[in-house]
DNA sequence: TCACCGCTAGGATGACCGTCCTATTTTGAG
DNA sequence: CTCAAAATAGGACGGTCATCCTAGCGGTGA
């Protein structure tokens, strides 16, 4: 069976996501994967085709995680309000490796920007994700006009900031916009008055 | 004379830039440089000590362009509120170059933040020099409080509309964008209302 | 004219890269 | 127990990297 190849290859992607995310795409070699997995560099070849190929599994994991992360909210939370205020929150919880390492997705294609298109398309699937789940909890909000650039703008607003924490090494600077962007939520979009 | 090469180290360091800018500073390699500037690859050595050398030239090159043009835009503007107006407007006047490669500063210290802490701290510099100048306009126009902070929100806003303009590919969100940052602001900075 | 020096060219070096190949071990179905 | 298939190990290959080295260029002052 490929029971156990399958098991490997999950173990695989996933030191190759941390890896990718801590030390960039580009900056990490096959040697620094198959030595974090602690499995020979020619092995690699059997489960993967190239390191293009890790990358794209690498995505599709994630994109994979993030629709389960968003589905358990959806079940987590009756509220959309509460939501956006989770997704927000986001921030807080990784704050850590933000101020490290940046955002995962964030970071990923700023790098994949400057030099392969192909993949960026796909990277940016993981933010697309993210966006139309937005789009559906403003909308179960009672927010009908301009959904899809609300949902931009906060993307927008909590990658500025992520960045932002990263190259300022300013984790104060993360918890205080945070508080700032949920208080914009509160006022701007869910509050009923105008 | 020291003319000749020294015009040669200028050439260098505008074409390192604008390459590392465009395809990231890792993956430009000094045979890229060389054959933009249209010189040997053993010459490098000359004038340069190593790659690192070259990438503080060039953050170094890039802190003295962004002090002249704050300069520059002391003079031109007289109102600091027009001036502040002036740095979300970067954001329009470098728009195609925002689209295809994101910002050259926020970029540089996304890649850096991944395998180089030391660079990153010089290349945080040209963040400084933007905030430090932010701050002073705010004092003049006569806030008083959380100056360094509205700063650093300013940033981080310009910062998050430059990344996901790149990452989407999507001009008129860059565009959308800045007319929003620049309603707030005129609504809650530069209104004396409360 | 000549010696000098700022400057340039480009081959050599050793390390590391992604990838390929082949021999070997492990596994599980019959 | 048998044996083919799955899985693994690690050396080999060609290429590129940053860096170093040395030979030669051209202009300038004596």
């Amino acid at each position: 069976m490929g029971n156990k190849g399958e098991a490997l290859r999950q173990r695989v992607i996933a030191a190759a996501g941390e890896l990718f995310y801590q030390q960039g795409y580009e900056n990490t070699s096959f040697r620094d994967i198959a030595s974090a997995v602690g499995i020979s560099r020619g092995n690699f070849y059997y489960h993967f085709k190239s390191k293009d190929d890790i990358l794209h599994a690498v995505i599709d994991t994630r994109i994979a995680g993030i629709k389960a992360t968003l589905a358990e909210w959806d079940k987590k939370f009756t509220d959309p309000g509460q939501r956006l205020h989770h997704y927000v929150d986001i921030l807080l919880h990784n704050q850590d490796n933000i101020t490290s390492y940046g955002c995962p997705v964030g970071s990923l294609c700023t790098e994949l920007a400057k030099y392969d298109h192909s993949i960026l398309t796909d990277a940016n699937k993981m933010f697309v994700v993210f966006r139309d789940w937005l789009v559906a909890q403003l909308k179960l909000i009672g927010v009908n006009n301009n959904t899809h650039r609300i949902a931009m703008h906060l993307i927008s607003r909590v990658q500025g900031i992520a960045m932002v924490t990263n190259a300022f090494d300013d984790k104060l600077f993360l918890q205080q916009e945070v508080k700032q962007l949920k208080q914009w939520l509160d006022d701007e979009i869910l509050k009923p008055s105008h």
